[in-house]
DNA sequence: TCCGTGACGCGAT
DNA sequence: CATCGCGCCACGG
């Protein structure tokens, strides 16, 4: 089997880093791994991955992006978390994870 | 090697 | 709100 690339690795280490309880989107955690506009490479990372804590990447605006049963699975993990909706979409105000900048602005 | 596809994002229409 | 197009990167046929 071919490793996993550096940047889907770091990708799934910024993901680990998602606190139970609050939620992030693909193109933040691909951001917060270094790689800007790499929604697609979150996606990647994502898949497969068993141990992850997958439920807690949505899509923008907190948007529940998965597809068919998991997307059911995916909310109702979320609100077991304390996660709430607004809607059909996480509220992002309140629940949205906020990475740590490489540089604390200090 | 080329090409389509994907649990995406964002601006334009 | 629905659609489209384009960007981005990795993977598989």
């Amino acid at each position: 089997m071919k490793p996993p690339t550096a940047p889907i690795l770091a990708i799934r280490t910024a993901i680990r880093k998602i606190p139970k309880g609050k939620v992030s989107t693909y193109g933040a955690v691909a951001e917060a791994a270094g790689i800007p506009r790499g929604a697609r490479l979150a996606v990647r990372a994502l898949h497969g991955a068993v141990d992850l804590p997958w439920h807690r990447v949505v899509g923008a605006g907190g948007r529940i992006a998965t597809r068919g049963e998991s997307a059911f699975e995916q909310r109702f993990r979320l609100e077991s978390e304390g996660v709430r909706f607004s809607g059909k979409r996480v509220a992002m105000k309140e629940f949205g994870h906020k990475f740590r900048a490489k540089r604390p602005v200090k």
